[in-house]
RNA sequence: GCGGGCGUGGCGGAAUCGGUAGACGCUGCGGACUUAAAAUCCGUUUCCCGAUUGGGAGUGGGGGUUCGAGUCCCCCCGCCCGCACCA
């Protein structure tokens, strides 16, 4: 008997896999299964977190093709970013070169693994052809008005001269450089995503198969809001400034207030910087506006601008206006009146400054007459006082009310605002799709002209100086007008590389086309069925694609249909593994990788030294923590079909799995089991009882059963259970030889998402004809898992202490009779009557005594 | 603070139209095979009392509905995640 030696076999299938281009699809007449798992970027090395993905994507593109589905499953690299830029400054390499150097070694790794993709369809967001395509898209966007320019305030780090995301930004500092980030006005461009925000927030309900989480977190993000938006006339104010229009969700609370407040940024504020304290306070504000934290710890702090505002309803009524740190120029008008009664923030902002605090709404179980609010605002539900003509109505009525009468007089209207702001994409960056424009100084900025697509990032740049390499390029930089011909600079901005990532689902439909998208390709594959990838891109990401479907769609690289990029998601867990540490000289912990630990009995030894570690919390494998496990050592060690099963055994693919070295050993085992029992019925003789033989084939269908049921719940750890148990029964099993061969041939079937090597040399073996990956899945017949007799637990008062066999046609008085005979229960009734028995037939018997 | 999720053996987790709690796996323990080990196979593994037969407790805690609750309802406690001065 021969051990299963994974080191020759894997690589054997997987050539033969690739012979015969089973993973090479084109559209023809099967209903087509779109399976994308979100595409890596190329750091160099695949590590357990892709495994696990992918292995999940792959079961279900394995899956679906058996279940007859034409399955489109590619794989390409999101391959633009600062990552090939600092390994460009650190290492003297040219980010392309270190970027395809990767991929290819990246690309190795996941053969390796026999995941089921199309590898013809296999691009790189870097690859011209791809961001040649994306710059004609964002030339066809900027003529359908959804690519623009304009001012706007960025997070600017002044040591790598660039803008920042607002996730870059840590405590006010930049994430690499450590330099205090400044508030910058750029000239930026921007995608209209603003434009979708009651559509993007409206079609979520329609997501029925994404997490419900992630549905709210979108919502959340473009954050709707309705209110009143309406005109304060100031007095005293600056010329230019004679009305202050203000944002409310709660104009019913309008004589509750008691001031006005505006942002450090509002243009008022700014128009005032001439006084110097002014100026002073301001830039204060700004300082810490960038850091979340200290935000939350700031006190609420304002300035008397001496300016006041008239009340809508009351001439005679002033309001003085403060400049006020905790408003955000970004949302609403940069401006609101403060209604300290029924706002928390608005309360500790008037308790500071001695403001009037004037209750307008009162709880039904309160008197109007003394209810006065104290360190906490109400902004529960009642009825208005102390507001003239809304005394004594709803919340809601005085809400239409106050809107009804601002707008008669022309004040102001009724809005929806949105906290989702336009995308910001440009990026000072080198490694990166250019923006395909031009700046001329007669025409002014110039799209590029279709034909001279690509725009290439030049090759000969140097990066011993910070900043972008583009802007000291003089032959990338000077270009002619593609209006007027005259020279011109060229845009020296990329785009975000979150645009690379907003449409490669639609690109893989037609990778090679001369266009972004291939009309019929896009109609025959669009949308993604199933997608697959982490939580951290539940708003970003998937917000982004939803949008660019949308822009695409507009301006006609897809069809209407595809409007929703993503029919299903999935959102996977983290690969999390103990962590190890040593006690550096200053006390400091080392993190030590698993290899460098020796554990036994518990206790955790340093290899090396025999010095003791300390073994730490599990957390997400992390390069910083060390502790993390190298699937390529597991795939050398074991095999890939190991780490497969172990990544989809124990853990719902939605929580985290704990990688550890006893768990891949079994896995392992398993595995090793599996082809032995394989094995030793290559040629087994024998025949079986009958009721043997029903054994067998009600176990194979229970499985066929479970297995299915597993992958189409995103259960694969039920599935792997369900294999498990096949595997204990095909070795129980006293059936027919021919019999537990067909038993095992089902089990290849079975296994061939999870562990496609091994299923197809057990096929192999079992002789199986073919191949088993792409293989008919095996039918559930349900007839073989029925039993004539069924076996039914007797409780009394509602504990079990018993069951009783009885024939599936027993009627409900047979039954009861049995069970009142049952010697348990004559005993426990030791000859009294039951006070009632309940009979469910099929389920359970329950004796009340 | 707001929103969401979760709490089941030593561990990962099964069991949700209310119906045998702990499937399956890991670990541990015992045994077989072996000169020995590895590998493999068999048994056992929620806890407590008896210690064979049996009895009791048990799904974060408390209460409720029900013949019957991990599952439904109410009140607590704890953990995790996301958002966070959004007017």
């Amino acid at each position: 008997m021969s051990r299963y030696n994974a080191k020759e076999t894997e690589p054997k299938w997987q050539a033969k896999w690739a012979e015969m281009g089973v993973f090479e699809v084109k559209p023809d007449d099967r209903p087509k299964h779109y399976v994308l798992e979100m595409f890596p970027y190329p750091s160099g090395n695949l590590h357990m977190g892709h495994v696990r993905n992918y292995s999940l994507g792959d079961v279900v593109a394995r899956y679906m093709t058996a279940k007859g589905k034409n399955v489109l499953h590619p794989m390409g690299w999101d391959s633009f970013g600062l990552p090939a830029e600092n390994a460009a400054m650190e290492k003297k390499i040219n980010p392309k070169d270190w970027t395809y150097a990767n991929i290819a070694r990246m690309r190795d790794q996941l053969k390796k693994i026999g995941f089921s993709y199309d590898w013809t369809r296999e691009f790189a967001t870097c690859d011209p052809e791809y961001y040649g395509q994306q710059q004609a898209m964002f030339i066809d966007m900027m003529e359908a008005g959804l690519a623009y320019r304009k001012n706007a305030v960025v997070n600017w780090d002044p040591v790598d001269m660039t803008v920042l995301a607002n996730e870059q930004v840590e405590n006010g500092r930049g994430w690499r450089s450590g330099a205090l980030v400044e508030r910058k006005e750029l000239t930026q461009w921007f995608f209209k995503i603003s434009e979708y925000s009651q559509e993007l927030l409206d079609a979520i309900d329609g997501l029925k198969d994404w997490p419900e989480k992630v549905r709210l977190m979108q919502k959340n993000w473009i954050g709707k809001s309705t209110g009143l938006q309406f005109k304060f006339k100031t007095n005293d104010a600056p010329e230019g400034f004679e009305e202050l229009e203000v944002f409310t969700t709660r104009p019913d609370t309008l004589f509750g207030a008691s001031f006005a407040a505006i942002s450090c940024d509002h243009p008022l504020a700014k128009s005032l910087e001439t006084n110097a304290e002014i100026k002073a306070f301001n830039e204060e504000c700004r300082s810490i506006g960038t850091s979340e934290e200290a935000l939350e710890k700031a006190e609420k702090k304002g300035f008397d601008t001496g300016i006041t505002v008239t009340h809508p309803f009351h001439p005679d009524w002033k309001l003085p206006v403060y400049i006020a740190n905790f408003i955000l120029m970004g949302y609403g008008t940069g401006a609101i009146f403060g209604c300290p009664a029924h706002d928390q923030r608005d309360l500790d902002f008037a308790r500071k400054y001695y403001l009037i605090v004037t209750p307008v709404v009162c709880p039904e179980d309160q008197n109007a007459d003394d209810f006065t609010v104290g360190d906490e605002a109400y902004v529960g539900p009642g009825r208005m006082i102390n507001s003239r003509f809304l005394d004594g109505m709803e919340i809601e009525d005085a809400k239409a009310e106050v809107t009804k009468r601002i707008a008669a007089d022309g004040m102001g209207e009724g809005v929806t605002q949105y906290r989702l702001r336009d995308w910001g994409v440009s990026r000072q960056r080198y490694w990166g799709c250019p923006i395909p424009v031009v700046h001329c100084e007669k025409c002014g900025v110039v799209p590029e002209k279709k034909e001279n697509l690509p725009i290439r990032l030049p090759e000969d740049v140097s990066f011993d100086k910070p900043g972008n390499p583009l802007d000291r390029h003089n032959s990338f930089l000077v270009c002619d007008c593609p209006k007027c011909g005259a020279e011109a600079r060229r845009e020296t901005d990329t785009m975000d590389t979150f645009v690379d990532s907003s449409w490669y689902y639609a690109r893989f439909t037609a990778p090679h086309a001369e266009t972004p998208t291939d009309a019929e390709a896009a109609d025959y594959w669009m949308n993604v069925d199933q997608y697959i990838g982490g939580v951290e891109h539940a708003i970003l990401h998937l917000l982004y694609s939803r949008f660019f479907a949308r822009a695409m769609q507009k301006t006609g690289h897809l069809p209407k249909k595809a409007i929703e990029p993503f029919n299903a998601l999935f959102t996977q867990g983290m690969v999390t593994h103990e962590t190890y540490a040593t006690k550096g000289t200053d006390g400091r912990n080392v993190w030590r990788t698993p290899d460098e630990v020796r554990i036994a009995d518990g206790a955790a030894t340093l290899i090396e030294t025999g010095e003791a570690v300390e073994i730490g919390p599990v957390i997400k494998m992390s390069k910083s923590k060390k502790n993390v496990v190298d699937p390529e050592d597991i795939i050398d060690q074991y095999g890939a079909d190991t780490a497969r099963w172990f990544v989809l055994s124990d853990s719902p693919p939605d929580r985290d799995v704990e990688w550890t070295a006893a768990g891949a050993d079994a896995a392992w085992k398993h595995l090793q089991r599996v082809w032995r029992l394989a094995s030793e019925l290559f040629d087994a003789g024998g025949t079986g009882t009958d009721d043997d033989n029903a054994d067998l084939e009600r176990a194979m269908h229970i499985a066929i059963d479970d297995v299915s049921k597993g992958i189409e719940s995103f259960t694969f750890n039920k599935s792997v259970a369900a294999l498990y148990q096949l595997t204990n029964a095909i070795a129980k099993s006293d059936a027919d030889a021919d019999l537990r061969r067909e038993a095992m041939r089902v089990m290849a079937k079975l296994m061939q998402p999870f562990v496609p090597h091994l299923a197809e040399e057990v096929w192999d073996a079992m002789g199986g004809e073919g191949l088993v990956t792409g293989a008919d899945w095996p039918v559930f017949d349900p007839s073989k898992v029925e039993d004539d007799s069924v076996i039914l637990p007797i409780q009394v008062n509602g504990k079990r202490k018993d069951e009783i066999k009885v024939a599936k046609s027993a009627t409900k008085d047979e039954i009861e009779k049995l069970a009142l005979a049952n010697a348990t229960v004559q005993r426990i009734l030791d000859g009294a009557a039951p006070k009632k028995l309940i009979v469910v037939p099929g389920r359970i018997i329950n004796v009340v005594i």
